[in-house]
This record gives structure tokens, sequence and C-alpha cells, in this order.
DNA sequence: TGCAGCATCTACCAATTGGTAGAGAGAACA
DNA sequence: TGTTCTCTCTACCAATTGGTAGATGCTGCA
């Protein structure tokens, strides 16, 4: 692998999981073996790597999603929910660091969100209209598309990553209780969306 | 009101804002028209400020939770749920530096968690409790209270919070969008609770 | 008046930050 | 062979970081 490409994957899990601001450039090169100045010849500024680690990372998702989502009937929108939870609940597991930077990403305040979602609009326009469809044909309860599937995207992506929030309630992480909030999860989703 | 509370407040909106590795002692100063030395005289270290500042936070947001929440029939589970989004949401709009905060909070692998916790523990009990007895009379959907509580919170947090997700959807923030939020938030969790 | 303690200040400090300048090594190519 | 290009390195740098030491002023009290 490129050296270029080690730095990408490095500075993600490393923004993912410790923070941007928490992440210095020295720290990340001496988990790569490299000095800072190496980073600095492939990334101009600490700013425009975070900025190609945010397309990194909106690739990666996208991808993991694409491979799922795409396989079920776009009508069958109970059943893109189910891919999309079982999609980001191995995300949770494979490749927290992802999700952690999606999270970061979308800070209040943050002005990089903009970047993430020029990438996913696509993707957020075709399931925006699958809800809207499903919901004029009475498939699915709910009033407003795009509200709906942000309450969707709220409930899955808080159960699959608030880890410090389940440990505080006294269930301690682990792949066990991860399944169980799954099940849980799309339980819970699925009295909410399918009349 | 006393520097140290000012210091206090002052801290838990940049720290809910910015992020605590955002937020320079220099730069807290400056705000507060003091010297660093001068915050350092009423805690020793940025860490035990921080940890003062997350103790303020859920002295403010209990007392926010329990001004609304002990009104209502602790046997109505619904009126709880209401209560509490109408009080987050309130937030959202008055103090969402304090949400933030939370959200800061529990980042995975925080570890500062554990004091929030330890402060929250009586409300989430008694609400854990609610729900267990509301589900085995039959009142409320679903499988493990615990497990719906938590599902419950990461709904009406990320509902609540995640502006910058919201933006990457095309609906700018406003009072009057998150009123709409609130009201489709609402009708989900209804009809995902109540039987 | 003088003294005690509290609060804020000035003056530093060592370590770390992101970033620049330029040398050197190696491969590709003429 | 010499030259050019790509990449990583050493050597710096100014600014900022959290934190210490100690002087100064203010307030209440004897």
């Amino acid at each position: 692998m490129s050296t270029k490409q080690r730095i990408l994957d490095t500075a993600l899990d490393s923004f993912g999981t410790t923070g941007v601001d928490g992440t210095s450039l020295d720290a990340l090169a001496r988990e790569l073996g490299l000095r800072k100045q190496s980073i600095l010849y492939h990334f101009r500024s600490k700013q425009v790597l975070f900025e190609a680690v945010l397309d990194e990372a909106a690739t990666q998702f996208i991808s993991e999603l694409d491979q799922v989502v795409d396989l079920v009937d776009p009508n069958d929108v109970w059943a893109q929910v189910e891919s999309t939870v079982r999609v980001v609940f191995r995300l949770a597991v494979q490749r927290p660091a992802l999700l952690g930077l999606l999270r970061e990403a979308s800070r209040p305040g943050s002005m990089v969100a903009v970047q993430l979602s020029s990438r996913l609009a696509n993707h957020i326009d075709a399931a925006q209209h699958s809800l809207e469809i499903a919901l004029k044909d009475g498939r699915v309860r709910g009033e407003d598309a795009r509200l709906l599937l942000f309450s969707l995207y709220s409930t899955i992506m808080g159960v699959a990553t608030e880890v410090e929030v389940l440990r505080a309630m006294g269930v301690e992480p682990s792949l066990r209780s991860l399944a169980e909030r799954r099940q849980e999860l799309l339980r819970f989703l699925k009295v909410a969306l399918v009349p």
C-alpha cells in the first residue's frame, strides 16, 4: 500500500477515535514510522489531510452501504432499513473509527459536514424518495419523509455508537450486547415504521 | 456571580461548543476578561476544571429534568417521554452547549462518562424501573427495558443535536424546523412505544 | 493601624504545536 | 554518465500549550 494511503488510513483511525484536535501530526507520524514532514509532503497542511480523510471516509462508507443496500428491493423500505442497520453495526465492530469520524464531522458548527453531505447527497435523496412513495402508499407510518429519515439516522447511529452512555447504564459493551442492541433496535424501528 | 461560577459557566459553553481540546485556557481567560493564572487559581488544572464543568453540567441537566418530569405521573411512561423531549428541545434552544457537552463527554473511550453516570444513576434507574413495569403490564411495546431506554435516549438526543446532519439533508436549522422535528419525533416515538 | 487571607496579576518556563527550508537517497530516463 | 523527479529525511522556527513562582492589591477584622 502506498505511503499516502497508509497515512489516510491511519489518520482516519486516529481522527475517528482521538478526534482531530486530539491528534498531532507528530503522533500520527510516530504511529506510521515516519517524520511529520513526510506527512506534510503528501498533504500540504493538517486541514488538507483532514479533508482528504473525510473524503476517504465517505468513500468507504458509501462502498459499504452500496455493497449491501443495493441488493435489496428499493421499494421495500423495511428491507432497506434492515440492511442499513446491518451495515452500520458491522462497521461498529470492524471499523469503529469510521463511525467515530462521521460523529466528529457532524459536530454542531463543524463546517466540514458540507463535504460529506455532497458525497452522500445521492444516497440521501434516494432514501428520501423511497420513503416518500412508501408514505404515500401507506406502507410506512409517518408524516414528513425527510424528518422521518432524520429520526431513523439518529436512532441507528446513536444506538450503534453511544457506547459510553450504554456503559453509564451499566451495560458493558461487548459483541453479545451489540447483537442484543441491534435486535432491540430492529424491533423498535419495525413497530415505529411498519403499519 | 462569583468568578468561580463565571469560569464554570463560560467553560461549559466553550467546552460544549468548541470541545475541550479546542478550548485553551488562554482563550477561556480572554473571554472572561481574566488571565489564565486566575483560572488556575480556582481550578488546579485544566482536567480539574473539566471535571468541575461536567459536574456543573450534570447538576443543570438534572435540575431541568426534575422541574418538568417530576410533575407528571411516574406510571405514565408516555407522559414522561413527552416531558423529557420537551426539556431536551428547550435546552437545544436555550443552552445548546449543555447538550454539546454531554455529547463530548459521551464520546467513545472518553473515560469521563463515569462521573456523569454516577450523577444520573438515580434518574436512569427510575426510568428503567418505570419502563419495566409498563412493559410487564403491556402498556409499552418492547422487550428489554434497558435497551429500550437506550434507544429512546439515542433517538431524542440525536434528533435534538445532530443539526449538521440535518443541514446536510438540506434543512436549515431554525426554530421552526426544530418545532417540526420535535413533532415528528413525538409521533415517531408514540407509534414505537404505545400499543 | 496593622495583619491575614483571598484573588488577581506579571513574569517565566519547558514542551508541543503546525509548518518551512533544504539536503540527500534512490529510481527513471536521456 | 548525468539529470531530473519523487520521496523522506534533518534542522529549524514562531506561536501556543498547560503550568509554576511569586509580587501586588484588596478586604475584613483585631
